[in-house]
RNA sequence: GGCCCGUUCGUCUAUCGGUUAGGACGCCAGGUUUUCAACCUGGAAAGACGAGUUCGAUUCUCGUACGGGCUGCCA
């Protein structure tokens, strides 16, 4: 017996990764990873109506985006139903669980009659200790049988223990009247043939560990550890909908974050070590574990994920940057990048990066290398194209033909025309920035110059000045 | 309705009975500057409320308020 940790992601397929689910699926994998256990994941696809393949395919598209790998095949809970059914019926033969012959009908009018009345809504099958010789024909749903006194004692390790009376609880559904498996007895059955130790899941789930362990006793197995955490909510402290903005994964990715800051900010979202705020995927596997974890529910904040994901993009490596963005590219319909561009991002990567809080900034930013030649300046670009500029322009080309094209070199002719003319740097760099992306906000324009090369830099210094003295 | 959970600056959080209640994002002011960004310095900003325990409560207990969850033949 080892005493590896298996965690376990089990998403169900809804049409997208949600980002809360995203953040339980971060959690699992950090405690994994940082133990040398085993983080494995499962598709809880047993409601047939709402699962979908593509549903399935964008869970694994969302988790190969963050980065979340796992081991082994991915499990599919649909699949594993007889074992389900053989569970259940495992426990109406040992007298654990019993058939249950009230129609939905009638618990819904009881249910109705319980809520008007203000009582306890929770149902009681006549058909708990009924012997089967007494039994109709008919369909009938298998339930376990609970127990009625006492009390069950969660011990949750970031709730700490949560007391549940007995009485609270109810004979839940194990197969439903089709002879199908409900989640409740999949979940259980699953996590146990997984050998899975540490389930790290949604507080939406708390009050149904208590029932799960039902089952668990019931079947004489060991239950496992179970971290309930907080709900992600949305800025107004509601439950995250639509109207907060991106729910999936997918709209991140989109949106142009870093993964490597997705996974930053969302362990930071309801977890934290000491004062760290910007952490590297080896130090949040070092740190992440139980005690760190808050209780209450925490708001998502773009702004903050922005921060953090300048941040990482400017820490890592140009190819790397240069492979996020091409991915990035991929998943907004852009066209991909030729050859020759994509060297230019690479070589222009090192001032790009310290500037772009996303990847669709950083693009932004790029448009010096992505814009059409002959460059056709904005509005405001423009306007620092008056005759000044242009005459800057005229001055400076000729010194391009022959300086060595290095930025020491280059700072120091264009400084030159700064001093001879005695004006601010800035007055001399503006027309420039203007002639060689069009725009006023760029990088700096010796980077630019650097990248362009002295063939396309004198180039687009000549468009600009010719076509103003035909003008 | 019943049961369960939660509540520190606007937001994410640190604190594990004794602190001028710390950090980060955002915001404001200043600096640097070649635009944008980045960066540097400074500033405003918090213990939901009410009792109790204690020499001393943000921290422990209870109540109230507010928020969330569960209460399905959904997951």
């Amino acid at each position: 017996m080892s005493s590896q940790i298996i965690t376990r992601f089990a998403p169900s397929p809804t049409g997208y990764l949600h980002i809360g689910s995203a953040r339980t699926a971060l959690f699992n994998w950090l405690y994994a990873r940082g133990r040398g256990g085993k983080f494995l994941l499962r598709i809880e696809d047993t409601d047939r109506a709402r699962s979908t393949p593509e549903a399935t395919q964008a869970i694994f598209t969302g988790m190969d985006w963050l980065g979340l790998d796992y081991d082994g095949e991915p499990v599919t809970q649909f699949e594993r139903a007889v074992r389900h059914a053989d569970v259940a019926h495992e426990l109406l033969a040992a007298g654990k669980a019993y058939k249950c012959f009230s129609s939905q009908d009638e618990i819904a009018a009881f249910r109705d009659q319980a809520r008007a009345a203000g009582r306890s809504t929770l149902f009681r099958s006549p058909w708990r200790d009924v012997e089967a010789a007494n039994h109709p024909q008919g369909a009938y749903v298998v339930r376990i049988k609970a127990p009625q006194s006492g009390k069950t004692v969660i011990a949750d390790q970031v709730q700490g223990d949560v007391t549940i009376n007995n009485d609270q609880l109810d004979d839940m559904v194990l197969l439903r009247s089709d002879g199908t498996p409900v989640y409740m007895l999949a979940v259980v059955v699953d996590d146990h043939d997984m050998g899975v130790t540490t389930v790290i899941r949604g507080d939406d789930h708390l009050n149904n560990a208590a029932r799960q362990m039902t089952i668990y006793h019931a079947m004489g197995w060991q239950i496992p550890v179970w971290a309930h955490i907080p709900l992600i909510h949305g800025s107004d402290g509601k439950k995250l909908s639509k109207r907060h903005g991106a729910l999936g994964v997918d709209e991140y990715h989109a949106m142009g974050y870093s993964a490597a800051a997705m996974r930053n900010y969302l362990a930071r979202l309801g977890w934290a070590h000491g004062n760290d705020e910007f952490f590297t995927d080896a130090q949040a596997q070092e740190w992440f574990g139980f005690g760190g974890i808050g209780k209450s529910p925490a708001r998502f904040d773009f702004k903050k994920l922005s921060k953090l994901s300048g941040q990482h993009i400017a820490t890592t490596d140009d190819a790397a940057l240069l492979h996020e963005l091409q991915a990035f590219l991929a998943v907004t319909g852009a066209p991909k990048l030729s050859d020759q561009t994509a060297a230019q991002m690479l070589s222009a990567m090192y001032c790009l990066k310290e500037r772009a809080r996303d990847f669709a900034e950083l693009i932004d930013k790029a448009q010096f290398i992505l814009a059409e030649t002959p460059i056709t300046p904005d509005v405001k670009a423009q306007s620092t194209l008056d005759n000044t500029g242009i005459s800057i322009l005229h001055e400076l080309t000729p010194h391009l033909q022959n300086v060595t094209w290095t930025r020491d070199d280059l700072e120091r002719v264009t400084s030159q025309i700064a001093e001879t003319r005695g004006i601010g740097f800035g007055k001399i760099a503006a027309p420039i920035r203007a002639a060689l992306a069009g725009r006023t906000a760029t990088p700096s324009v010796f980077d630019m110059m650097l990248v362009l090369g002295r063939q396309d830099t004198i180039a687009r210094l000549t468009d600009i000045s010719a076509k103003e003295i035909t003008d």
